[in-house]
RNA sequence: GGGCUUGUGGUCUAGUGGCUAUGACGUCUGCUUCACAGGCAGGAUAUCAAGGGUUCGAUUCCCUUCAGGCCCACCA
């Protein structure tokens, strides 16, 4: 009997790793700038650095990996870089936390290197995560070349979001504003909307007792922020409330500020809310901003940007915002002036990365025009291919919903610096040239030209951008955009692949900015991820605790469970899928089954095709061109999730099963089969073990890999994928095949006989003729009846 | 408050206006030295969330309810 030219019985997580670190050494995958082939293009995310990546974000890493496999095996250079965030203020929060220091209180050249020193160990966790699950970027090295890894805090990086500033401003698409926007007091910053999110913050309902001026009567106002009474505007009761008719057109007086204001019906107005009468301060909220404006309304801003109260607050000056609450409700106790206070969840505004309330706080910022740039913005999300098609309503609500031009600017220290200067004499803007595209950094260096006015009297610019106008342009910078001609060339970017959760940040704005920049839609096709959760599908958190590393789990099982897991558990385009090592454990075994078949294969030798192939052979070269056509019709919609399930479902239940059982005989031959029919079963077996190992390579590059070049010695992943061939014709069909040997098996299974014992007859329809020396060697038949 | 979405054997899932509702894990029985015990064969387990409607026929479409998830807005 020959042997397997495999000898290990299965396959192992130690076989990955002469594989993956080969790939890191020599970069198989590099790109190939010069190359004829059509690009295809990948906007990695770039993931942040501080801390290492969690099995979520390897997941969609490594079926992003699938698809750039999978577009190489079908004829395309592809452009698939690593991009690490390096930007921001969780580097600065880690730095304070390391180094027990507030960044705002040390020189801003400390500052940075406190950041530094973050950074220094910050980044390779991940990558070896990365290497480890097989993924084939283009390049693990950083560089100068098209696909090399880029850091987005790089002189390079941070020189291109320069320039695109630059050409924006000259494009009339930026300018600074002094408006009340929201501002976090803990970071000490301007930021923008979609940076904030609310949380239910216990609070104080306050009932407090007004006066009116003409009448002398007492109003009871409830309110969570009494310390703003100072900046009180107007008071305002609905339309509708008969409680409160006759006070229209009167005059309020506020307590302890004795401040009088008119008192208006305005629906705004709930009847239902509190006493159903309400003070508007400035600023409260974002209504009280809008109301201010619509009411023509001076604007009081009691609250400095350290987040304590002013000369405004009187008596509250130099408190914060908490310290004067407490102050001013003792006050209003001792002036009898509060009525109640009742305790009240108070869903409050908060800054997404510090977790401090937000206060409204108006400065100069800078901001990027977006609001008439709606309906050009909504005909770009129509352009895009959208997987899963659900996705694109998530950026269309979010467009509706954008209410304020975009505040870029950010008065932070680890980010972008803002490239002007401001001319000492004329106070107008000084820019650098667009071109030389060269890093500046304002705060430390001169201006490189004169202001118009010809003086050279020039301030820098401290404050710093916000990090999305970073992350905004990888599309651009991937391809090399402004620097040379490869991004007009190659252009759009063909994929953008990311999470659900920064549809409104990362897509939004970088849809927008390159728009504003290139005046096109900067994406072909966009593929966007729900979320990995833990094994009781509870969102993975930090604070949960229940965040899986991914090293567990390569240290565990190793990368190809991993990954075939990550095809077969679910469409994570459409629903969250969770995490649980029993299946990814479970996934070794189809592993197994698929060495072992090969492994069996190898026992035999690859033959040319047989003039004639036995029917059986045609049979099984069928199903195989069937699963081709499907798999590549899903592959094309980066979708792996159900062509993974029907390869592996058609390896186990139909090749192996069936197919194997039936052929191995004639594969074996002693002497029973001419040796033609045998050389036919040879071909087949090795036909088919090529073409389910080439499917399987974009999910599975190691063990295919490894198969491939030991059986056949070549490189798998530059194979071209199979392309489905004609279909032969036969005269059984597939589910009469495999019920007839379920039927036989029962038979003799009922009788409590082992499936290998001799059976005198059995009678089957005559349309199994042609595959009649097969079945009776296989069911060990004497004699076989048709009907 | 507005919007979206989900509910299928013990667990997790596929799927469809019409044959006996898919698969995996688990479970039970038997087999197995010749590719594979991480194997093979065969069982059992589901009022397809509840109620109503459209239909000859609904798990699928519509409505209501219940339970979960997500997003947005916002509460003086």
């Amino acid at each position: 009997m020959a042997e397997p030219k495999i000898k290990e019985k299965k396959w192992k997580k130690e076989l990955e790793e002469p594989i993956y670190t080969s790939w890191k050494k020599k970069e198989p995958y590099f790109f190939n700038e010069k190359s004829k082939k059509t690009v295809y293009s990948i906007d990695t995310p770039p993931p942040y650095v501080n801390t290492p990546v969690h099995i979520g974000q390897v997941t969609t890493y490594v079926l992003m990996d699938m698809f750039a496999r999978y577009k190489r095996m079908t004829g395309h250079e592809v452009l698939f870089p690593l991009g690490l965030d390096r930007n921001g203020l969780p580097i600065e929060m880690a730095a304070e936390k390391e180094f027990k220091v507030r960044l705002t209180e040390v020189p801003r050249k400390k500052a940075i290197e406190y950041c530094h020193k973050i950074l220094e160990k910050a980044t390779l966790a991940s990558v070896d995560s990365f290497v480890k699950c097989g993924i084939g970027f283009n390049s693990w090295k950083k560089g100068e070349y098209i696909g090399t890894v880029y850091e987005t805090d790089s002189a390079k990086y941070r020189s291109l979001t320069q320039h695109t500033f630059i050409k924006m401003w000259k494009k009339g698409l930026i300018y600074e504003d002094e408006r009340v926007n929201n501002y976090c007091p803990g970071c000490k910053t301007t930021i923008a909307d979609a940076e904030v999110i609310y949380t239910d913050l216990p609070g104080k309902f306050h009932d407090i007792k007004f006066k009116v001026k003409e009448t002398g009567e007492n109003i009871i106002i409830g309110t969570t922020r009494p310390e703003l009474i100072c900046t009180l505007g107007m008071i305002i009761f609905n339309p509708a409330d008969e409680r409160y008719k006759h006070l229209a057109g009167k005059t309020a007086i506020s307590p302890i500020f004795e401040k009088e204001v008119p008192i208006k019906a305005h629906p705004y107005a709930d009847m239902e809310k509190g006493t159903g009468i309400m003070m508007m301060c400035s600023f409260g909220d974002l209504t009280d901003i809008r109301f201010f404006r619509e009411e023509n309304l001076p604007e009081i801003v009691a609250i400095d940007k350290d987040g304590k109260m002013n000369e405004h607050a009187g008596f509250l000056k130099g408190l914060t915002v908490k310290e004067a609450r407490k102050k001013i409700v003792e006050e209003l106790e001792k002036k009898k002036l509060l009525v109640k206070q009742t305790p009240c969840q108070h869903r409050t505004p908060i800054c997404e990365r510090s977790k401090d309330p937000i206060e409204f706080i108006a400065m100069p910022e800078f901001y990027v025009k977006q609001l008439n740039f709606k309906t050009d913005m909504k005909k770009l999300a129509k352009k895009l291919n959208f997987y899963d098609k659900k996705s694109k309503q998530i950026l269309l609500d979010w467009m509706d919903s954008v209410k304020i031009d975009w505040p870029i600017s950010r008065r932070r220290f680890y980010a972008t610096e803002i490239p002007i200067w401001h001319c000492k004499k004329c106070g107008k803007v000084v820019l650098p040239p667009e071109k030389p595209i060269k890093y500046y950094q304002p705060w430390k260096e001169k201006c490189p030209v004169k202001c118009k006015c010809g003086s050279t009297d020039l301030i820098g610019e401290t404050r710093v951008f916000d990090t999305w106008f970073d992350s905004s342009i990888t599309p651009l910078n991937i391809m090399n955009w402004a620097r040379s001609k490869f991004y007009d060339k190659n252009k759009p970017c063909t994929l953008r692949p990311q999470g659900k959760e920064i549809v409104r940040t990362w897509l939004y704005y970088t849809l927008l900015k390159c728009y504003q920049l290139t005046g096109d839609c900067v994406f072909n096709d966009v593929w966007v991820n729900y979320h990995i959760v833990d094994e009781k599908g509870k969102k993975m958190s930090k604070s949960q605790g229940n965040i899986i590393d991914p090293k567990e789990i390569l240290d565990k099982f190793g990368a190809e469970p991993f990954r075939l897991w990550s095809a077969v558990e679910g469409n994570i385009t459409k629903t969250d899928f969770r995490c649980s090592f029993d299946r990814i454990e479970g996934a070794c075994k189809t592993l197994t089954k698929l060495w072992n078949v090969a492994r069996f294969i190898s026992m035999f030798p690859n033959a040319k095709k047989p003039t004639k192939l036995c029917e059986l052979d045609k049979w099984i070269i069928n199903e195989i061109n069937d699963l081709i056509k499907t798999s590549t019709e899903a592959y094309e919609k980066y979708d792996v999730h159900n062509p993974v399930i029907k390869i592996k479902h058609f390896l186990w239940e139909t090749f192996a099963s069936h197919y194997l059982e039936l052929v191995k005989n004639r594969a074996y031959n002693d002497d029973k089969f001419s040796k033609e029919e045998e050389k036919s079963a040879h071909y087949t077996l090795h036909y088919a073990l090529q073409r389910i190992l080439e499917l399987l390579a974009p999910v599975l590059p190691m063990i295919t890999h490894k198969l491939y070049s030991d059986l056949y010695g070549k490189e798998i992943h530059s194979q071209e994928f199979p392309k489905a061939e004609k279909k032969l014709k036969i005269e059984f069909t597939t589910a009469a095949l495999i019920s007839l040997n379920q039927a036989i098996w029962k038979v003799k299974k009922d009788a409590g006989k082992s499936l290998r014992d001799e059976k005198d007859s059995f009678e089957i329809n005559k349309q199994f003729k042609k595959i009649e020396k097969d079945m009776m060697a296989t069911h060990n038949l004497k004699e076989i009846k048709y009907n």
